[in-house]
DNA sequence: CCTTGTTGTGTAACCGGTTACATCAGCGGG
DNA sequence: CCCGCTGATGTAACCGGTTACACAACAAGG
């Protein structure tokens, strides 16, 4: 029968392969203190002797010992680990948010898992268990439409969350963002101020999709403080890539009446109407304004630059990973955070042309 | 004194909020049945008569069992988590190698945890260090110039990894790509068979990035083997973002003789090169030929559509991460993958102006 | 000199799944 | 009828940090 030492000596290298894997209790019997001691020179230095927390440090480093997640996390019962969910990473206003809410995180040492759901709810919600499961204590979302179930889930599981991408300050959800209705009614007044009345729009997918619904709601509304309308024949709904905001132009401009401004969803149909236009003989600003609706980097480098809301989504990110830090810290934070947008007017608006 | 309960009553439920947490043993308890039955009607129910297991699921459901990923993570001593390093995920031909790799990875039960290193190779072994103690199990990188410190950190904690975006069979690390100095022959033999003999290039910042590197040697070796050389006042190096790419283009029409034909980076510069021709006259491809570096979606709406380097981002996303699970799981994995490149010929290429 | 603190360190029991090993039932063959 | 084997289930010892509690040493105050 194999010794009772075996198993346990087999039990702590990689799989077989040697080299045991070094814990506390090693850098314990090589700094001659106990586990406790070393825990705390780690964690709370100012709690052990100077000399004895170098010693163990030194053995530490000398061993190369590098303390377990999965054994902390247990312990702790805190994992310090954050998920962000968006649509689509393809689309740089996401990139950027993302990027700005992991570097805000990893400053504070939490580390962030990824995942995309393609505008699907129920995408969403498999990603949403998938993360939970995989240990996130908070989750950072784009818009505030998701399936019950996945409320219930955070619920249930005491799972931190902010909507981002809106700003909806009497709800029962946390969120960092802006008024998308609002915006889409600001970038629309701007039109109308310039003297526009057929106005156009190429919203992106509405369904399940709020931000997208609601910036169209902010154009009707717009409209409708002067008596105006938006008519089916001007209101197209295309994915968000360059190929269908061109394809959504073409389109607008074949009717009759045609529109004289057109406001895009985002600035990737924005990009596809500015270059579709001189193909189809159409002149922006001339014949038609265009608006778009993030303000990536290339509004301001297409020709004409386009005018475009800006939508700061760094520092989404960041204020998102501030409010769920902050939660899990037990500290005091804000249930909606407002992030300023701003009209950016470019090249691409102009006056009507008269005729 | 507090009786001996109390304590283990606090310290179940989450930070004194109540509600204790459900584990293995509720479980067990609710189904009538031992934490060894519970876990084996999770993980293999093939073990456990079909009506018991019926049994526990129905009590874990009913009970809203989760299991905790860190228990069973110390358990298993595995995490079923892998971390993606990119420069920066503000380049879509990053972004979508990412959400490739992070699709793949979760459609084998695996989690990623993201980061970004702002093409700094002491930030990217930070975020190592961070991942690694973050229980990622394998790692993805883009390129292959890390730090010694950071292969070392890898080696000991037998962390798998693989560089993406360069393609290097006989090197003793792992490799998913292409190879960036053959890619870039491959474009400028393109131009030269165009008729181009003055070729000027907009390189990515060389410092510590082998792929920024390589296209610059790629494109000195296919000129050499025409005795044509690179003069320095044809190289402009600049960081990857439009506003870089059109002060590129702009210096090097400024050169006498001029260049008759640019080889950019990557699309980014590509764009920028395009966006500044018609502004400070230069006709592309009547003066000027254009060729990218990556195909983005952009490259082919843009006017003129830009030649460039086809780079299947998402392909290299998902076999990195089939590299990566595969060696987890023990399988034999090839130590290098080829992606397939291939140049786009579009509108931006032309012969050369007869002057 | 004997309390009463204060500070520093050690012991061992946690955290919550997993699984080696023990146990027991049922079954076929000798 | 008994033995050994197969298959299903239970018991309890893990995984590797953390920390409540115990305890020792030493200082200050009476």
């Amino acid at each position: 029968m194999m010794p009772r030492g075996m198993k346990r000596a087999r039990s702590r290298d990689d799989a077989g392969t040697g080299r045991p894997r070094i814990g506390v209790r090693d850098v314990a019997r090589a700094a001659g203190v106990s586990t406790a001691t070393v825990s705390r020179a780690f964690n709370s230095p100012e709690l052990v002797g100077p000399e004895l927390t170098a010693r163990v440090l030194g053995a530490a480093e000398r061993l190369g010992y590098l303390p377990d997640n999965a054994a902390r996390s247990l312990s702790l019962r805190r994992t310090y680990r954050l998920g962000a969910i968006i649509p689509t990473i393809d689309n740089a206003i996401f990139a950027r948010g993302i990027d700005a809410f992991q570097k805000r995180a990893a400053a504070s040492g939490y580390s962030v898992l990824l995942a995309t759901t393609d505008y699907d709810v129920r995408q969403e919600r498999d990603q949403v268990h998938n993360l939970v499961t995989a240990g996130a204590e908070g989750l950072m979302f784009m818009g505030e439409t998701h399936l019950p179930e996945v409320y219930r889930l955070l619920q249930s599981r005491r799972v931190a969350y902010v909507n981002t991408g809106v700003y909806r300050p009497g709800s029962e959800h946390p969120s960092v963002g802006f008024d998308n209705r609002e915006a889409a009614m600001h970038a629309t007044r701007f039109l109308l101020s310039l003297g526009h009345r057929r106005i156009g729009m190429i919203a992106g997918i509405r369904k399940e999709n709020d931000r997208a619904t609601n910036r169209v709601i902010g154009v009707r509304d717009a409209l409708a403080e002067r008596g105006l309308d938006l008519p089916d024949a001007w209101l197209v709904e295309r994915p968000y890539d360059t190929a269908a905001g061109r394809d959504g132009f073409r389109l607008l401009m074949q009717r009759r009446p045609r529109p004289t401004a057109i406001l895009c969803g985002n600035d990737v149909l924005g990009f596809g109407a500015l270059l579709e236009a001189p193909r189809i003989g159409v002149d922006i600003p001339g014949d038609v304004s265009v608006v778009g609706f993030d303000d990536l980097d290339l509004a301001s480098h297409l020709q004409p630059t386009l005018t475009t809301m800006r939508v700061p989504t760094d520092e989404m990110g960041r204020r998102a990973a501030d409010y769920l830090i902050g939660c899990l810290g037990r500290e005091p934070v804000m249930e909606a955070t407002r992030i300023d947008v701003s009209l950016v007017a470019r090249e691409s608006t102009a006056p009507p042309p008269v005729d």
